[in-house]
DNA sequence: CGGTGTTATGTAATAATATGACATCAAGCA
DNA sequence: TGCTTGATGTCATATTATTACATAACACCG
């Protein structure tokens, strides 16, 4: 099979599978809106997804914030702070901390593990989430 | 003198030297801007300076985001990015990033430089800004 | 001196992002 | 059946940020 690029049909297939382990309910909701956020393959505004779910406009904002938080919380997707977007999160990190790269021209973002951060935690602080995020121009960019 | 505390004035004073140096003008307005955010020490929403800055309600927004794009630019503040605030830099971070500890029960947070993170930067990636924030619970408030 | 360009600020309007509160619905189960 | 629980629908509103254009301040040059 090779490493190749897995299908958004098999990434969905490997939520439900996670879901399940957890006692999470991935709803047809939540599935769309992941199917939705594989499907671009990067960074998407919340309003960008509830235009998408509901094309004629239907759909309110709670409904996209609900299930955006059910999947950052069940581990799919992360929010990419500095840009107030979402991005599917197809390897669960464990308790690793996701590592991303932005390109501010294209938009590309690299995902990747951040593998053993050192610690320079303070005495005492209990870290629930951290974010590391990286800005600037991609190898395609930086050429242009 | 020890190293104690150093005074808001001393602070802004060495702003306006830092300025100076580099060409930049850290007009009453953005100064005033920077010492609200010193004074409170933590960070502060954009709204929030806004009505600092003037009670009676009269300042718009592009005023405030106007200062704090420039003291951002300058490097004596931060955004913020998980929480949508700002705080003030005191010390000139070269090109090392600021980490930050943000403590979600309390509000308060830590910063220090982030010497030396590993690099994972992937081939011809041109980083211009970095974002390293951790969110949890601070010494106090995991004992409470 | 007057004109001109540049940077900073003022002001109005509006866009973009996100949440609160309450109603409804569907599934499981006492 | 009726109750409880979790999920979703819906309306209203709060919060955060930008666009666009007007004005002011100030240096520079003729």
């Amino acid at each position: 099979m090779g490493h190749a690029h897995t299908s958004t049909e098999t990434k969905l297939a490997k939520a439900d599978a996670l879901c399940a382990d957890k006692g999470l309910s991935l709803t047809p909701l939540r599935k769309r809106v992941l199917e939705l956020l594989l499907e671009s393959g990067g960074p998407v505004k919340a309003y960008d997804l509830l235009a998408a779910l509901k094309p004629d406009g239907s759909a309110q904002p709670p409904t996209i914030y609900r299930a955006l938080d059910f999947l950052t919380q069940a581990g799919l997707a992360h929010r990419v702070e500095a840009l107030n977007a979402y991005m599917a999160c197809v390897h669960g990190h464990g308790d690793e901390i996701a590592e991303l790269f932005i390109c501010e021209n294209c938009g590309t973002v690299r995902e990747q593990h951040a593998p053993a951060l050192p610690d320079h935690t303070p005495e005492g602080f209990q870290i629930s989430r951290s974010v590391l995020e990286h800005y600037g121009r991609c190898a395609q960019c930086s050429n242009a």
